[in-house]
DNA sequence: AATCGAAGTAATCATTCAATGCCTTCCTTG
DNA sequence: CAAGGAAGGCATTGAATGATTACTTCGATT
């Protein structure tokens, strides 16, 4: 009599595991804070985005801050790994293809903007010192990753500053919003080139 | 028996006008935002930097988000002067010294760092409607005035990145914290080169 | 000096928010 | 099936916040 799902390797079950609903929350926390930041963001926000209750969302991560931390770390981490796959199978600093592999690695990254989003909302949060602290910490991770790809300090450095304006277009939705004729709409393709099919559905 | 300032062009008084007073809380606003962006500045924390009461605040403004959004637009546009008035004295774009006199026109703007941070608080508060359109508004205008230096496109652009990754760096506190040997110190002196000095006291 | 308008505050209110404690419900294991 | 432990919600709370209202004080003008 049990349901026809329940022999299958994860048996129906209304309960998840705390590492399984954790993982879920955090997803739910990426989209909520890449949505609003880290002051403008409950975490009652969170929760409803994750379909659980508020004050569960703060027992799993302890503060508001913690959740922000490692939503965060995350969001930088996969950011480098982006990158370091990349370089991963080969690259030559002075090949042209090679560098605009590097650039579609970016690519995907537009495919979820959430992490590049929050992201540039804990850049902008370090005001709060842990903030702060893991932001500094994430940056230098990233261009420690890039500088492993042989380019120098300043093609590294060029290849962030894009980077840096890109995401400041996606959070002001440049793509979506910017009119023919306008000016952030000429501003938007010279910044998205390639890419800007991927921004503008 | 007046009191000796009395008779100053501006007498002695503990009221000021309200454009006065207007004045000096966007000034305190402007630093308070600055800290902590939109939704991580309270109006009265505004008010305690101004020196006057939180009610008085949001009666002079009408509202936070309209509070903001006048310090937001007082930043871009003073921004967009600094670069306005380098090519004002005429710019050739194939002058190497015309570009490091509009590089240098970015060192004035360090000097007060707030104008930049709440532009970058601006941009990734764009999920506020209001916000968003003024940020886009913004930028475009920047983008323009940059334009009519007579540089492609791609230099402008090129131009506006290397800002944004200095803009991000200062955010983070990077100059300040960052330590020699450290990745991120590597970064700091590559992406501000000759104004390495202006940002690290 | 009396007055009137403008500058500014104190008191207050309704929300929102992060966090805590207690209780319930489910799954698992003996 | 009994029991214990873990998953998760419910009720609550105290602080913070944006905004409104009513009141007070200053200064210029007659």
């Amino acid at each position: 009599m049990n349901p026809p799902e329940a022999t299958v390797t994860r048996p129906s079950k209304s309960r998840l595991t705390a590492d399984e609903r954790r993982g879920l929350v955090l997803d739910a926390a990426m989209r909520a804070f890449a949505r609003s930041g880290y002051a403008g963001t409950s975490t009652d926000a969170v929760a409803r985005e994750a379909g659980v209750s508020q004050p569960y969302v703060v027992r799993i991560f302890g503060s508001k801050l913690d959740l922000f931390l490692e939503v965060f770390t995350r969001a930088t981490a996969r950011i480098g790994e982006a990158f370091a796959a990349v370089l991963a199978q080969g690259f030559d600093p002075t090949s042209e293809t090679d560098r605009e592999r590097l650039g579609a690695a970016y690519t995907e990254l537009l495919a979820d903007r959430d992490f590049l989003l929050v992201m540039m909302h804990g850049f902008t949060a370090s005001g709060v010192a842990e903030i702060g602290a893991e932001a500094r910490a994430g940056m230098g991770r990233i261009f420690e990753i890039l500088r492993g790809s042989g380019m120098t300090d300043e093609e590294v450095r060029d290849f962030i500053a894009q980077g840096m304006l890109l995401n400041v277009m996606i959070a002001m939705q440049a793509p979506e919003h910017a009119q023919a004729g306008d000016p952030l709409a000429a501003l938007t393709e010279c910044a998205f080139g390639e890419m800007l099919p991927l921004v503008t559905p």
